[in-house]
DNA sequence: ATAACACCTGGAGTTAGCTCAAAGTCAAGG
DNA sequence: CCTTGACTTTGAGCTAACTCCAGGTGTTAT
């Protein structure tokens, strides 16, 4: 797969799937012998990953540390599965807080709802 | 209220505080004859709803026309509560993101426990 | 064979949202 | 009286995460 099909599918920028091999996200793409970009199944499958984990706002910075433990191999696995813990924490905490704003802009909505219905019906 | 205990209150940098005055999202902070900002009750409360709106990232901009628009008076309240619903409807649906973002992280996790225990006992 | 197009690189520029620094005012304490 | 400390302003600086640009290469279509 090229990099615009990548580009495509996934919604992000050809100038953001450079960046993110640049800076160690997808350090494993393989290039053509004119130097194009071949992205493989595995390479799909962490631009895949790195998309979901950037849209829950994991830092880059922590998805770097992760994937460069991937890279070294198997003696990594519980440093891994220590930062994705650290990391679900956060996001189930983040997830908490957004549900209550939530329940707050639903409570504002029908104090509006209320003012305008009041409003119309001419009373007060 | 002085800015200090608002800052301290709230768990905004005093810095935090006077740039959102300037930006127009506090805009209504009355002064001591010597220039000393006084917070008064609805500059604490819009401190504490900005600060709800900004942990779940609605944007700024957002909210300065938010609050530009309360400035206005009662006119505003349908484009207000128009601003509420379209953010609301923006944040279910970050929400719904985040929980299928933190059901990867528990299935992940729970691959590399797996992994780990299939390791200590020696299998593979 | 020449133009259009998709790709490449390195480095600079942009945006949002703060955050800091410098220089100044004022009230209270030793 | 002088210092300390909390406040003030304006404007610059910073960080994260892209995003753009200039200049170049290689393939494809007319």
């Amino acid at each position: 797969m090229k990099i615009a099909e990548v580009s495509e599918k996934y919604g992000l920028s050809l100038d953001t799937l450079r960046y993110y091999e640049r800076i160690g996200l997808i350090p494993t793409v393989t290039r053509t012998p004119n130097g194009i970009r071949e992205y493989g199944e595995m390479d799909i499958k962490r631009v895949e990953f790195i998309k979901c984990m950037r849209g829950a706002g994991l830092p880059i910075e922590v998805l770097i540390d992760y994937v460069a433990l991937v890279q070294v191999g198997d003696s990594t696995v519980e440093a891994r599965k220590e930062i994705l813990k650290e990391q679900r924490e956060l996001l189930a905490a983040k997830i908490t807080d957004l549900q209550k704003t939530l329940e707050l802009l639903d409570y504002m909505i029908s104090v509006y709802e209320n003012k305008i219905l009041t409003k119309e019906q001419g009373i007060i």
